[in-house]
DNA sequence: GTTCTTTAATGACATATGTCATCGTTTCAG
DNA sequence: CTGAAACGATGACATATGTCATTAAAGAAC
């Protein structure tokens, strides 16, 4: 369970881990299990944890006015999903998130967040983390003003394979911008070519 | 010239800066000045610099297969503009960085940032940086995703006035994800009101 | 297995945005 | 001051995407 932890963190920071910080690390984290379509987070909470998927996959995302749904993130094993925003600065969340299949977690509460950031690894780790973030989610970003949403279902296609094979048609649009209508008439259009 | 920055490190860190600390500072981030249309950064090179805004007005952009570009940011006082990816990872950028404005500028290589990052205050500030740029590029992705051409425009206005009198409309648009026509159009619609 | 729900495809039509061309105004270098 | 370039507004039309309705297939619950 907690193997998949220690390898990411291992792998963003080259400080290496003390056996009194394993153990803390150990009781820091704790396990929780999500059924397909349970909820992490709903608009409005607090979002007091910061997750790391063990195995499942989980989405991150907003409803607007007219009741409809926007996917900001999608995450699957060894990704972490979290509303970064409300759970730093203790804002109310905008986001809901939600397992898409029955999920495994880690679950870092916010109180613990505080302790666990004076070891040098972790916060190597988390600022890694969030530089990452940053840099996919500007990519993301000069994506969605740059390319027609042929492209960016090819794109996805290309780098995220696994997220078109499992979350549906109108969650993948939803995380592109399109209607599920654009997106099965995009893919009609690639299969005939 | 160097207040503005002592001034962000410490609103961005707990930790104070040793007399030190404050020399090296010094020594590692230097001045640079822009004219109009000067570019800090070109297509394909490798970004060297952090760059911290005393005074203008720059911007960074993208530029697609056909000619357009995309601004994916825009930065005036007290902003930071660098492409983090290629600053950080040393890869070719696919952006530009140019001054809009005639622009004062202090400038931290790449090459000094490893030995200034022992300092506690500056690497909280940069991971703050990180943070906040995460946040601030998942939220303009979301409005991006989630909202007509419209709204993102009244936001635009209401959180960043100053972009929209400093930069002319077809950056604007480009900010936007809209071309020039379009928000020329957006605008004479809001000004009937 | 049977039933209900979810997912996906598709047609007809509506709307938002892009494209191209034109024109007047503003800005700015010489 | 003057001419060129940049900027902004607008009309006519093209294209991309959204909306709504219908149908069929796949999957989940009982």
């Amino acid at each position: 369970m907690y193997e998949a932890l220690f390898a990411y963190i291992k792998r963003y920071s080259n400080v290496p881990l003390t056996s009194n910080e394993i153990e803390i690390i150990h009781k820091s984290w704790v396990p929780q299990k999500l059924k397909k379509r349970e909820t992490l987070l709903h608009r409005g909470e607090i979002c007091k944890q910061t997750a790391f998927i063990v195995k499942g996959a989980m989405r991150q995302y907003s409803v607007d006015d007219s009741g409809n749904e926007h996917t900001i993130q999608l995450a699957i094993e060894n990704w972490w999903i979290v509303d970064r925003e409300s759970y730093l600065m203790r804002t109310p969340s905008v986001y809901n998130i939600e397992a898409w299949e029955d999920t495994q977690l880690l679950i870092l509460k916010r109180k613990e967040l505080e302790d666990i950031l004076e070891f040098p690894a972790i916060k190597e780790m988390f600022w890694h983390m969030d530089q990452n973030n940053y840099i996919a989610s500007q990519k993301r970003l000069n994506d969605a003003i740059s390319l027609t949403a042929l492209n960016r279902y090819e794109n996805l296609l290309k780098y995220y394979p696994d997220f078109v094979k499992r979350f549906p048609q109108h969650i993948i649009a939803s995380y592109l911008g399109i209607k599920k209508e654009t997106l099965s008439r995009i893919r009609s259009q690639l299969s005939q070519q």
